[in-house]
DNA sequence: TGTAGATGCAAGTAAGCACTTGCATCGCAC
DNA sequence: GTGCGATGCAAGTGCTTACTTGCATCTACA
């Protein structure tokens, strides 16, 4: 039978409560309120707290796609795709994001839910060491390369939910990349 | 009357124990195990949680200083001063520092304990634009240079406690400067 | 040696939390 | 209209946690 409020409604509901509170603090009750229904009927329907974030994440990422299957040879352009996606995800759920990944470290319930998330990295992984292999960027592990690539980024958007003195101007992806590049390619003028 | 355990020793516990667990899910009683002292005395001479944690802070960022006070010609030189302070500080003190940060967020007596070492920000905010206005560096919001330079670093620290796929190497403090430089000149070539 | 203050120990208090349950109600298919 | 399943409501259960308390014990210092 159909639910008086959506799924979906609920899942927006608890990210956007996670966001706020982190997952520790945020109750179930509130969750429920701010969802608009009672929280019985949130148990009913989705079990348990650790369920419902779970089913929240899965139905979030599902349309939240990383296009990068064929890495070419233009490097600018891929790193320009990746950080484009991160760029996006962090102005859209960046609070839901970072609360996550910080909480999935002391919460095996949290870490147990971002699996799924985390196999995109294998991918941006392997585009990285392709163009390590070309010669077109520094060898190193391709983590290290990710962190410097998308590390500003990150860092702006995790602060601008902390410090309020951070400029809440989102950060230019194409700017990004190329000073990027300034600094990673091999074989640089001293 | 001196105590069993100097408080030193508790400090570090509690910074410890907040590093692998976090603020809100590490216990008094588990505090009070690691420091090897009872339960009952941690609140006889602390108080209360949160001023244990503003004491042990406290008593932790004093011997931290970040000489900082003169930024002179040579923008190499003070960036790197910057940035070693910070790879030594996640370094030795990573996992407690980046904990609270992201708990400040949503816990008031987190945030209420973090107010010293923030002001940390405001001198590094004067050397950026000190060289900001000699034509050094790109002219932007001085946090948004502080996150490009700092933030491959932070990222690295921050993904070493959740990612056991990230390599353990500590960063070099000079190839972050000189690759941050190579895309922070104003006026580079194309 | 004697004493005061700090400690350990064990039990307890009060509050918040995830999760449950019983019951009245509401909306929809037939 | 009737019945059924999902909901709202209110109360409750059991657990964890910060913090307290009363008492025995230890240690430093006279």
């Amino acid at each position: 039978m159909a639910s008086r409020v959506p799924d979906q409604v609920v899942f927006d509901a608890v990210l956007q409560v996670i966001a706020e509170q982190g997952y520790e603090r945020s109750t179930t009750r509130s969750i429920a309120e701010a969802a608009g229904i009672n929280e019985a009927t949130l148990f009913r329907r989705f079990t348990s707290k650790e369920n419902l974030l779970r089913q929240a994440v899965r139905s979030n990422f599902l349309g939240f796609a990383l296009d990068l299957d064929t890495p070419g040879d233009d490097v600018a352009a891929d790193l320009l795709t990746i950080v484009n996606y991160y760029a996006r995800l962090y102005d859209t759920r960046g609070g839901v994001v970072l609360t996550l990944m910080r909480e999935a470290k002391f919460s095996p319930e949290v870490a147990a839910v971002l699996t799924e998330p985390e196999s995109l990295l294998g991918r941006v992984d392997e585009v990285i060491l392709h163009h390590q292999r070309r010669g077109a960027l520094v060898v190193e592990p391709p983590r290290h390369t990710f962190f410097a690539l998308v590390g500003p980024l990150m860092m702006r958007a995790f602060a601008r939910r902390v410090d309020r003195l951070t400029t809440q101007t989102p950060a230019d992806p194409e700017a990004v990349v190329r000073r990027f590049l300034n600094g990673h390619r091999p074989q640089q003028a001293p």
